[in-house]
DNA sequence: CGACTACTATGACCGCTGTCATAGTCACAG
DNA sequence: CTGTGACTATGACAGCGGTCATAGTAGTCG
Protein backbone atom coordinates (compact mmCIF):
# COMPACT_ATOMS: atom_id res chain seq x y z
CA UNK A 1 0.00 0.00 0.00
CA UNK A 2 1.88 2.81 -1.14
CA UNK A 3 0.02 5.40 1.06
CA UNK A 4 3.28 8.04 1.20
CA UNK A 5 2.52 8.76 -2.58
CA UNK A 6 0.21 11.47 -3.78
CA UNK A 7 -0.88 14.74 -1.76
CA UNK A 8 -2.45 14.25 1.75
CA UNK A 9 -5.85 14.99 0.73
CA UNK A 10 -5.70 11.94 -1.69
CA UNK A 11 -4.16 10.02 0.63
CA UNK A 12 -6.76 10.76 3.07
CA UNK A 13 -9.86 9.89 0.55
CA UNK A 14 -7.97 6.76 0.21
CA UNK A 15 -8.04 6.05 3.67
CA UNK A 16 -11.24 6.12 4.09
CA UNK A 17 -12.33 3.95 1.64
CA UNK A 18 -10.10 1.14 3.05
CA UNK A 19 -11.64 1.87 6.84
CA UNK A 20 -15.05 2.42 5.60
CA UNK A 21 -14.77 -1.18 3.71
CA UNK A 22 -13.43 -2.48 6.46
CA UNK A 23 -15.34 -1.36 9.49
CA UNK A 24 -18.06 0.53 7.82
CA UNK A 25 -19.20 4.13 7.61
CA UNK A 26 -20.58 4.44 11.13
CA UNK A 27 -17.66 3.25 12.96
CA UNK A 28 -15.27 5.24 11.02
CA UNK A 29 -14.14 8.14 12.60
CA UNK A 30 -12.49 11.48 11.29
CA UNK A 31 -9.30 11.17 13.33
CA UNK A 32 -8.90 7.65 12.46
CA UNK A 33 -8.76 8.58 8.60
CA UNK A 34 -6.19 11.25 9.89
CA UNK A 35 -3.92 8.68 11.15
CA UNK A 36 -4.28 6.13 8.35
CA UNK A 37 -3.19 8.81 6.54
CA UNK A 38 -0.53 9.68 8.04
CA UNK A 39 -1.88 13.19 7.57
CA UNK A 40 -2.42 16.21 10.14
CA UNK A 41 -5.60 16.10 11.65
CA UNK A 42 -5.91 20.20 10.66
CA UNK A 43 -6.37 19.15 7.43
CA UNK A 44 -9.47 17.29 7.76
CA UNK A 45 -11.26 20.87 7.87
CA UNK A 46 -9.04 22.48 5.28
CA UNK A 47 -9.79 19.91 2.35
CA UNK A 48 -13.25 18.68 3.42
CA UNK A 49 -14.81 21.42 5.18
CA UNK A 50 -18.10 19.76 4.24
CA UNK A 51 -17.04 17.04 7.35
CA UNK A 52 -17.34 13.78 7.27
CA UNK A 53 -20.29 13.90 4.39
CA UNK A 54 -17.64 14.72 1.92
CA UNK A 55 -15.19 12.63 2.60
CA UNK A 56 -17.37 9.79 2.86
CA UNK A 57 -18.92 10.90 -0.64
CA UNK A 58 -15.16 11.21 -2.40
CA UNK A 59 -13.96 7.96 -1.04
CA UNK A 60 -17.37 6.34 -2.43
CA UNK A 61 -16.71 7.79 -5.56
CA UNK A 62 -12.84 6.77 -5.82
CA UNK A 63 -13.90 3.28 -5.34
CA UNK A 64 -16.59 3.50 -8.03
CA UNK A 65 -14.20 4.80 -10.70
CA UNK A 66 -11.52 2.54 -9.52
CA UNK A 67 -13.71 -0.53 -10.17
CA UNK A 68 -14.92 0.99 -13.53
CA UNK A 69 -11.09 1.02 -14.76
CA UNK A 70 -10.80 -2.31 -13.55
CA UNK A 71 -12.87 -3.79 -16.01
CA UNK A 72 -10.48 -2.87 -18.56
CA UNK A 73 -7.14 -4.36 -17.02
CA UNK A 74 -9.21 -7.56 -16.67
CA UNK A 75 -10.25 -7.15 -20.36
CA UNK A 76 -6.43 -6.90 -21.24
CA UNK A 77 -5.58 -9.91 -19.08
CA UNK A 78 -7.54 -12.04 -20.88
CA UNK A 79 -6.57 -13.97 -23.88
CA UNK A 80 -10.12 -13.84 -25.25
CA UNK A 81 -12.23 -11.71 -24.03
CA UNK A 82 -15.46 -13.58 -22.86
CA UNK A 83 -18.39 -12.57 -20.45
CA UNK A 84 -17.93 -15.42 -18.69
CA UNK A 85 -13.66 -14.93 -18.26
CA UNK A 86 -14.50 -11.14 -17.33
CA UNK A 87 -16.71 -12.37 -14.54
CA UNK A 88 -14.35 -15.13 -13.03
CA UNK A 89 -11.81 -11.94 -13.16
CA UNK A 90 -14.11 -9.69 -11.30
CA UNK A 91 -14.59 -12.66 -8.75
CA UNK A 92 -10.97 -13.42 -8.20
CA UNK A 93 -9.60 -9.87 -7.90
CA UNK A 94 -11.66 -10.83 -4.62
CA UNK A 95 -10.99 -14.27 -3.66
CA UNK A 96 -7.33 -14.02 -4.14
CA UNK A 97 -7.69 -10.67 -2.01
CA UNK A 98 -9.48 -12.90 0.51
CA UNK A 99 -6.98 -15.94 0.31
CA UNK A 100 -3.97 -13.27 0.70
CA UNK A 101 -4.95 -11.07 3.22
CA UNK A 102 -7.95 -12.30 4.63
CA UNK A 103 -11.22 -11.13 5.07
CA UNK A 104 -11.26 -7.81 6.25
CA UNK A 105 -12.48 -5.86 3.77
CA UNK A 106 -15.93 -5.68 2.03
CA UNK A 107 -16.86 -3.05 -0.92
CA UNK A 108 -16.83 0.33 0.59
CA UNK A 109 -19.52 0.94 -1.72
CA UNK A 110 -21.77 -1.69 -0.12
CA UNK A 111 -20.47 -0.21 3.30
CA UNK A 112 -22.08 3.17 2.37
CA UNK A 113 -24.82 2.05 1.16
CA UNK A 114 -26.24 -0.02 4.23
CA UNK A 115 -24.86 2.51 6.68
CA UNK A 116 -25.93 5.67 4.56
CA UNK A 117 -28.72 5.04 2.51
CA UNK A 118 -31.71 5.91 4.64
CA UNK A 119 -29.62 8.56 6.81
CA UNK A 120 -27.18 10.58 4.04
CA UNK A 121 -29.18 11.60 0.73
CA UNK A 122 -25.80 12.44 -0.84
CA UNK A 123 -23.80 9.46 0.14
CA UNK A 124 -26.99 7.49 -1.15
CA UNK A 125 -26.43 9.54 -4.08
CA UNK A 126 -22.44 8.83 -4.45
CA UNK A 127 -23.40 5.25 -4.15
CA UNK A 128 -25.83 4.99 -6.84
CA UNK A 129 -23.39 6.82 -9.29
CA UNK A 130 -20.77 4.68 -8.08
CA UNK A 131 -22.80 1.31 -9.12
CA UNK A 132 -23.61 2.85 -12.18
CA UNK A 133 -20.24 3.85 -13.09
CA UNK A 134 -19.09 0.36 -12.51
CA UNK A 135 -22.08 -0.84 -14.47
CA UNK A 136 -21.66 1.12 -17.33
CA UNK A 137 -17.96 0.01 -17.77
CA UNK A 138 -19.25 -3.62 -17.71
CA UNK A 139 -22.26 -3.03 -20.04
CA UNK A 140 -19.78 -1.61 -22.49
CA UNK A 141 -16.88 -4.54 -22.36
CA UNK A 142 -19.74 -6.98 -22.90
CA UNK A 143 -21.49 -4.87 -25.82
CA UNK A 144 -17.75 -5.47 -27.36
CA UNK A 145 -18.04 -9.20 -26.96
CA UNK A 146 -21.18 -8.99 -29.15
CA UNK A 147 -24.11 -8.73 -26.42
CA UNK A 148 -26.46 -6.84 -27.87
CA UNK A 149 -26.64 -3.32 -25.55
CA UNK A 150 -30.18 -2.88 -23.85
CA UNK A 151 -29.07 -7.20 -22.82
CA UNK A 152 -25.32 -5.86 -21.76
CA UNK A 153 -26.44 -3.73 -19.34
CA UNK A 154 -29.26 -5.94 -17.53
CA UNK A 155 -26.37 -8.77 -17.32
CA UNK A 156 -24.05 -5.93 -16.15
CA UNK A 157 -26.85 -4.88 -13.31
CA UNK A 158 -26.45 -9.17 -12.77
CA UNK A 159 -22.82 -9.43 -12.66
CA UNK A 160 -22.21 -6.63 -10.32
CA UNK A 161 -25.35 -7.96 -7.89
CA UNK A 162 -24.10 -11.45 -7.84
CA UNK A 163 -20.69 -10.37 -6.89
CA UNK A 164 -21.72 -7.88 -4.18
CA UNK A 165 -23.75 -10.52 -2.85
CA UNK A 166 -20.94 -13.31 -2.93
CA UNK A 167 -18.53 -10.84 -1.06
CA UNK A 168 -20.79 -10.25 1.66
CA UNK A 169 -21.69 -14.30 2.18
CA UNK A 170 -18.09 -14.78 2.07
CA UNK A 171 -16.87 -12.54 4.63
CA UNK A 172 -19.36 -13.56 6.86
CA UNK A 173 -18.59 -17.02 6.23
CA UNK A 174 -14.72 -16.72 6.13
CA UNK A 175 -14.84 -18.76 3.07
CA UNK A 176 -14.15 -18.05 -0.75
CA UNK A 177 -16.95 -20.62 -1.49
CA UNK A 178 -19.33 -18.70 -2.21
CA UNK A 179 -17.18 -16.77 -4.34
CA UNK A 180 -16.29 -19.29 -6.73
CA UNK A 181 -19.76 -20.99 -6.70
CA UNK A 182 -21.17 -17.81 -8.12
CA UNK A 183 -18.15 -17.60 -10.84
CA UNK A 184 -18.63 -21.13 -11.58
CA UNK A 185 -22.61 -21.15 -11.48
CA UNK A 186 -23.40 -17.74 -13.67
CA UNK A 187 -20.13 -18.39 -16.35
CA UNK A 188 -22.39 -20.54 -18.98
CA UNK A 189 -25.17 -17.57 -18.89
CA UNK A 190 -23.24 -15.28 -19.61
CA UNK A 191 -21.45 -16.64 -22.02
CA UNK A 192 -24.93 -17.88 -23.70
CA UNK A 193 -25.58 -14.33 -24.30
CA UNK A 194 -22.98 -13.55 -26.96
CA UNK A 195 -23.35 -16.70 -28.65
CA UNK A 196 -27.08 -17.10 -29.02
CA UNK A 197 -26.69 -14.27 -31.06
CA UNK A 198 -23.85 -15.45 -33.53
CA UNK B 1 -46.66 -4.11 12.98
CA UNK B 2 -47.74 -5.28 15.57
CA UNK B 3 -45.33 -4.37 17.70
CA UNK B 4 -47.27 -5.00 21.10
CA UNK B 5 -47.98 -8.67 20.37
CA UNK B 6 -45.11 -11.09 21.86
CA UNK B 7 -43.28 -10.32 25.26
CA UNK B 8 -40.70 -7.37 25.69
CA UNK B 9 -37.82 -9.74 24.92
CA UNK B 10 -38.96 -10.74 21.43
CA UNK B 11 -40.11 -7.14 20.62
CA UNK B 12 -36.50 -5.74 21.35
CA UNK B 13 -34.95 -8.27 19.13
CA UNK B 14 -37.53 -7.44 16.51
CA UNK B 15 -36.93 -3.68 16.85
CA UNK B 16 -33.47 -4.04 16.63
CA UNK B 17 -33.48 -6.30 13.71
CA UNK B 18 -35.80 -3.43 12.06
CA UNK B 19 -33.50 -0.65 12.53
CA UNK B 20 -30.31 -2.16 11.69
CA UNK B 21 -31.63 -3.11 8.60
CA UNK B 22 -32.43 0.48 8.66
CA UNK B 23 -29.49 2.30 9.88
CA UNK B 24 -27.09 -0.27 9.80
CA UNK B 25 -25.02 -1.71 13.54
CA UNK B 26 -23.19 0.74 14.80
CA UNK B 27 -25.99 3.79 14.11
CA UNK B 28 -28.55 2.08 16.09
CA UNK B 29 -28.22 2.46 20.27
CA UNK B 30 -29.69 0.53 22.73
CA UNK B 31 -31.92 3.42 24.05
CA UNK B 32 -33.25 3.41 20.23
CA UNK B 33 -34.19 -0.35 20.56
CA UNK B 34 -35.92 -0.08 23.34
CA UNK B 35 -37.86 3.19 22.58
CA UNK B 36 -38.98 1.73 19.65
CA UNK B 37 -40.05 -1.66 21.21
CA UNK B 38 -41.79 0.59 23.67
CA UNK B 39 -39.82 -1.40 26.17
CA UNK B 40 -38.31 -0.19 29.37
CA UNK B 41 -35.06 0.73 29.20
CA UNK B 42 -34.09 -0.93 32.30
CA UNK B 43 -35.12 -4.11 30.66
CA UNK B 44 -32.18 -3.99 28.32
CA UNK B 45 -29.48 -5.03 30.42
CA UNK B 46 -31.86 -7.74 32.11
CA UNK B 47 -32.71 -9.63 28.91
CA UNK B 48 -29.56 -8.88 27.13
CA UNK B 49 -26.59 -9.14 30.03
CA UNK B 50 -23.88 -9.35 27.37
CA UNK B 51 -25.13 -6.02 25.83
CA UNK B 52 -25.52 -4.73 22.36
CA UNK B 53 -23.61 -7.78 20.92
CA UNK B 54 -25.97 -10.41 22.46
CA UNK B 55 -28.95 -8.55 21.34
CA UNK B 56 -27.25 -7.81 17.44
CA UNK B 57 -26.63 -11.39 17.66
CA UNK B 58 -30.09 -12.67 18.41
CA UNK B 59 -31.23 -10.40 15.89
CA UNK B 60 -29.26 -11.84 13.23
CA UNK B 61 -30.56 -15.13 14.29
CA UNK B 62 -33.97 -14.26 14.10
CA UNK B 63 -33.42 -12.62 10.56
CA UNK B 64 -31.95 -15.88 9.29
CA UNK B 65 -34.88 -17.87 11.07
CA UNK B 66 -37.20 -15.82 9.83
CA UNK B 67 -35.74 -15.50 6.11
CA UNK B 68 -35.33 -19.78 6.11
CA UNK B 69 -39.45 -19.86 7.11
CA UNK B 70 -40.43 -17.72 4.01
CA UNK B 71 -39.06 -19.79 1.75
CA UNK B 72 -41.86 -22.71 2.59
CA UNK B 73 -43.98 -20.29 2.41
CA UNK B 74 -43.05 -18.66 -0.92
CA UNK B 75 -43.46 -22.33 -2.22
CA UNK B 76 -46.99 -22.75 -0.52
CA UNK B 77 -47.72 -20.15 -2.93
CA UNK B 78 -46.70 -21.45 -6.33
CA UNK B 79 -49.21 -23.28 -8.52
CA UNK B 80 -45.91 -25.75 -8.96
CA UNK B 81 -43.04 -25.10 -7.60
CA UNK B 82 -40.01 -24.29 -10.20
CA UNK B 83 -36.68 -22.44 -9.14
CA UNK B 84 -37.73 -19.59 -10.98
CA UNK B 85 -40.74 -19.08 -9.27
CA UNK B 86 -38.54 -19.41 -6.36
CA UNK B 87 -36.45 -16.51 -6.60
CA UNK B 88 -39.09 -14.33 -8.31
CA UNK B 89 -40.86 -14.59 -4.97
CA UNK B 90 -38.05 -14.06 -2.19
CA UNK B 91 -37.24 -10.74 -5.34
CA UNK B 92 -40.85 -9.81 -5.07
CA UNK B 93 -40.95 -9.83 -1.37
CA UNK B 94 -38.00 -6.92 -1.55
CA UNK B 95 -39.85 -5.23 -4.74
CA UNK B 96 -42.84 -5.08 -3.31
CA UNK B 97 -41.95 -3.21 0.13
CA UNK B 98 -39.81 -0.63 -2.04
CA UNK B 99 -42.56 -0.05 -3.79
CA UNK B 100 -45.15 -0.04 -1.29
CA UNK B 101 -42.97 1.25 1.84
CA UNK B 102 -40.02 3.10 0.25
CA UNK B 103 -36.12 1.97 0.23
CA UNK B 104 -35.82 2.13 4.08
CA UNK B 105 -34.39 -1.02 4.74
CA UNK B 106 -32.14 -3.55 3.95
CA UNK B 107 -31.37 -7.02 4.98
CA UNK B 108 -30.12 -6.76 8.67
CA UNK B 109 -27.59 -9.84 8.14
CA UNK B 110 -25.77 -7.74 5.44
CA UNK B 111 -25.68 -5.04 7.55
CA UNK B 112 -24.38 -6.91 10.52
CA UNK B 113 -22.01 -8.74 8.08
CA UNK B 114 -20.76 -5.31 6.63
CA UNK B 115 -20.76 -3.28 10.14
CA UNK B 116 -19.49 -6.27 12.32
CA UNK B 117 -17.49 -8.90 10.34
CA UNK B 118 -14.13 -7.92 11.03
CA UNK B 119 -14.95 -5.76 14.60
CA UNK B 120 -16.80 -8.54 16.08
CA UNK B 121 -16.56 -12.28 16.14
CA UNK B 122 -19.40 -13.64 17.44
CA UNK B 123 -21.75 -11.52 14.79
CA UNK B 124 -19.71 -12.65 12.13
CA UNK B 125 -20.40 -16.12 13.30
CA UNK B 126 -24.19 -15.17 13.45
CA UNK B 127 -24.68 -13.71 10.06
CA UNK B 128 -22.78 -16.91 8.72
CA UNK B 129 -25.13 -19.15 10.46
CA UNK B 130 -27.96 -17.01 8.97
CA UNK B 131 -26.81 -17.35 5.62
CA UNK B 132 -26.13 -20.83 6.27
CA UNK B 133 -30.03 -21.39 7.75
CA UNK B 134 -31.44 -19.75 4.80
CA UNK B 135 -29.16 -21.32 2.36
CA UNK B 136 -30.12 -24.59 3.56
CA UNK B 137 -33.79 -23.72 3.07
CA UNK B 138 -33.51 -22.65 0.03
CA UNK B 139 -31.42 -25.86 -1.29
CA UNK B 140 -33.67 -27.88 0.20
CA UNK B 141 -36.19 -26.45 -1.89
CA UNK B 142 -34.27 -27.23 -5.14
CA UNK B 143 -34.02 -30.64 -3.90
CA UNK B 144 -37.67 -31.05 -3.78
CA UNK B 145 -37.91 -29.86 -7.43
CA UNK B 146 -36.03 -32.05 -9.02
CA UNK B 147 -32.15 -30.23 -8.63
CA UNK B 148 -29.39 -33.09 -7.64
CA UNK B 149 -28.36 -32.47 -4.06
CA UNK B 150 -24.51 -30.79 -4.60
CA UNK B 151 -26.05 -28.79 -7.54
CA UNK B 152 -28.74 -27.13 -5.33
CA UNK B 153 -26.66 -25.97 -2.70
CA UNK B 154 -24.37 -23.73 -5.30
CA UNK B 155 -27.79 -22.37 -6.89
CA UNK B 156 -29.05 -21.68 -3.40
CA UNK B 157 -26.10 -20.36 -2.81
CA UNK B 158 -26.34 -18.12 -6.19
CA UNK B 159 -29.55 -17.07 -5.40
CA UNK B 160 -29.09 -15.98 -2.08
CA UNK B 161 -25.58 -13.73 -2.90
CA UNK B 162 -27.96 -12.13 -6.18
CA UNK B 163 -30.71 -11.46 -4.05
CA UNK B 164 -28.97 -9.81 -1.50
CA UNK B 165 -26.47 -7.70 -3.98
CA UNK B 166 -29.51 -6.63 -6.15
CA UNK B 167 -31.08 -5.34 -2.85
CA UNK B 168 -27.83 -3.64 -2.38
CA UNK B 169 -28.22 -1.66 -5.70
CA UNK B 170 -31.82 -1.43 -5.39
CA UNK B 171 -31.42 0.32 -2.32
CA UNK B 172 -28.56 2.70 -3.10
CA UNK B 173 -30.50 3.78 -6.86
CA UNK B 174 -33.80 4.01 -5.24
CA UNK B 175 -35.09 1.88 -8.23
CA UNK B 176 -36.50 -2.00 -7.78
CA UNK B 177 -34.65 -2.07 -11.85
CA UNK B 178 -31.69 -4.58 -10.14
CA UNK B 179 -34.16 -6.50 -8.67
CA UNK B 180 -36.48 -7.04 -12.01
CA UNK B 181 -33.11 -7.67 -13.80
CA UNK B 182 -32.08 -10.07 -11.92
CA UNK B 183 -34.92 -11.95 -11.23
CA UNK B 184 -35.61 -11.97 -14.85
CA UNK B 185 -31.83 -13.16 -16.34
CA UNK B 186 -31.36 -15.90 -13.60
CA UNK B 187 -34.92 -17.64 -13.80
CA UNK B 188 -33.97 -19.58 -17.00
CA UNK B 189 -30.61 -20.51 -15.40
CA UNK B 190 -32.24 -22.10 -12.37
CA UNK B 191 -35.16 -23.93 -14.05
CA UNK B 192 -32.39 -25.45 -16.68
CA UNK B 193 -30.92 -26.96 -13.51
CA UNK B 194 -34.51 -29.02 -13.17
CA UNK B 195 -34.98 -29.86 -16.45
CA UNK B 196 -31.70 -30.77 -17.41
CA UNK B 197 -31.75 -34.25 -15.80
CA UNK B 198 -35.22 -34.85 -16.69
C1' DC C 1 -46.05 -12.17 57.17
C1' DG C 2 -41.15 -12.36 55.07
C1' DA C 3 -38.17 -13.61 51.36
C1' DC C 4 -37.00 -14.23 46.99
C1' DT C 5 -37.13 -13.62 42.10
C1' DA C 6 -38.40 -11.10 37.92
C1' DC C 7 -38.52 -7.04 36.08
C1' DT C 8 -38.49 -1.85 35.86
C1' DA C 9 -36.61 2.71 36.62
C1' DT C 10 -33.04 6.26 36.67
C1' DG C 11 -28.96 8.58 37.10
C1' DA C 12 -24.23 8.78 36.51
C1' DC C 13 -19.91 7.69 34.19
C1' DC C 14 -16.41 7.62 30.74
C1' DG C 15 -15.04 7.38 26.22
C1' DC C 16 -15.48 8.73 21.72
C1' DT C 17 -17.45 11.41 17.92
C1' DG C 18 -17.67 15.40 14.56
C1' DT C 19 -17.03 20.08 14.63
C1' DC C 20 -15.42 24.58 15.70
C1' DA C 21 -12.11 28.25 17.22
C1' DT C 22 -7.84 29.87 17.58
C1' DA C 23 -3.17 30.22 16.83
C1' DG C 24 0.79 28.74 14.62
C1' DT C 25 4.07 27.80 10.62
C1' DC C 26 5.86 28.30 6.13
C1' DA C 27 6.56 29.92 1.36
C1' DC C 28 6.39 33.41 -1.50
C1' DA C 29 4.85 38.22 -3.55
C1' DG C 30 5.32 43.11 -3.42
C1' DC D 1 10.26 44.19 5.70
C1' DT D 2 5.01 43.40 5.44
C1' DG D 3 1.51 40.73 4.07
C1' DT D 4 -1.16 37.09 2.23
C1' DG D 5 -2.52 32.67 1.27
C1' DA D 6 -2.21 27.67 2.08
C1' DC D 7 -1.71 24.49 5.34
C1' DT D 8 -0.85 22.66 10.14
C1' DA D 9 -1.50 22.18 15.09
C1' DT D 10 -4.18 21.88 19.30
C1' DG D 11 -7.58 22.51 22.55
C1' DA D 12 -12.26 22.73 23.70
C1' DC D 13 -16.95 21.74 23.15
C1' DA D 14 -21.43 19.54 23.15
C1' DG D 15 -23.67 15.33 22.16
C1' DC D 16 -24.34 10.66 22.24
C1' DG D 17 -22.80 5.86 22.89
C1' DG D 18 -22.91 1.54 25.90
C1' DT D 19 -22.54 0.20 30.42
C1' DC D 20 -22.74 0.05 35.45
C1' DA D 21 -24.81 0.97 40.06
C1' DT D 22 -28.49 1.46 42.71
C1' DA D 23 -33.05 1.49 43.99
C1' DG D 24 -37.57 0.54 43.19
C1' DT D 25 -41.93 -2.33 42.20
C1' DA D 26 -44.77 -6.63 41.50
C1' DG D 27 -45.83 -11.01 42.16
C1' DT D 28 -45.28 -15.44 44.02
C1' DC D 29 -43.78 -18.99 47.03
C1' DG D 30 -42.93 -20.86 51.72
Amino acid sequence: MAVSERGPRERMVFSAAQLIRRDGVASTGMREVAAHAEAPRGSLQHYFPDGKEQLVNEAVGWAGRYAGKRVARFLAALPEPTPSGLFAEMVRQWSDEYEAAGFAGGCPVAAATVDCAESTASTREAASAAFSTWNGSVARALVDMGVPKGRAEALATLMISTLEGAILVARAERDVRALTTVSRELGPLLDAAVTEVG
